[in-house]
DNA sequence: AGCCAACGATTACGCGTGTAAACGAATTGT
DNA sequence: ACAATTCGTTTACACGCGTAATCGTTGGCT
């Protein structure tokens, strides 16, 4: 059971992170960077394992005397269902009048202007 | 004192919604909006409305024996921590990942990136 | 003057989250 | 074999949020 795709949360997300970055890892390699990076002690992290396996976005396989964690919810699909809420919620769904608010609000350096316009050729050319 | 911008939760910007859209108005008027849209309970908006005068988000004139609800936060700000904690939290801060994201995901069709390249057009047009 | 209606303020309550500590079982060193 | 260490599991706890109900006050109506 647990069909249903359930939310991560921040702190989970962090966690979500190092494991998509590299896995599977042992709970000590977790907390290593996890511990470096945002100062969280081994309860905190351990909480966050077990909250993101009972969630069913990671699993743990035996490895000896210990677990290794890998992700089973893709980065991809977390990323992809974070911002299209975003853009749901702030801008009726559509990118580009994200794109026009960053722009009103002189966060788009002309390097990023570049950037956009490489990517929309990119993708011109390849469909 | 609360100088410090405080967060405003997911219901909490509902109720903004309809303040940003047209105001002063009274509880009245917010809760009859959100009765329908949402089917929220008159206490339930009131929650809300209080909230957000807590945390200095909207501010409330006494017009007789109610008050007038206005907001304090200004939708473009929200939106614009709200999309900019998006970006940093998931692409490093910058937007042509975002782009890139959603034309992987295909989740670009050729009318969206017509738009976008007009947008494009135009903010270097005005610089 | 007293009661009712309207409206804001206070209180409630369960759930998720951030942040851990404590507990218990297994393993390893002595 | 026993003790110490190492992991995972269980329990804890305060706070924010979603969702209201109830309380209290004040102004209007009779």
């Amino acid at each position: 059971m647990d069909t249903n795709p359930q939310r991560i949360s921040a702190a989970e997300s962090e966690v979500m992170k190092v494991l998509w970055a590299d896995s599977p890892k042992p709970a000590e390699d977790v907390l290593a960077i996890l511990a470096k990076d945002h100062g969280w002690a081994e309860g905190t992290v351990k909480t966050l394992l077990n909250r993101l396996l009972k969630k069913g976005a990671i699993a743990a396989d035996k490895d000896g005397r210990r677990f290794l964690y890998r992700p089973l919810v893709g980065r991809e699909d977390y990323v992809d269902s974070e911002s299209q809420g975003l853009l749901d919620r702030l801008f009726d769904g559509r990118l580009a009048p994200l794109v026009s608010h960053f722009s009103k609000r002189e966060k788009l350096n002309p390097e990023d202007i570049a950037e956009l316009r490489r990517l929309l050729d990119k993708i011109d050319d390849d469909q």
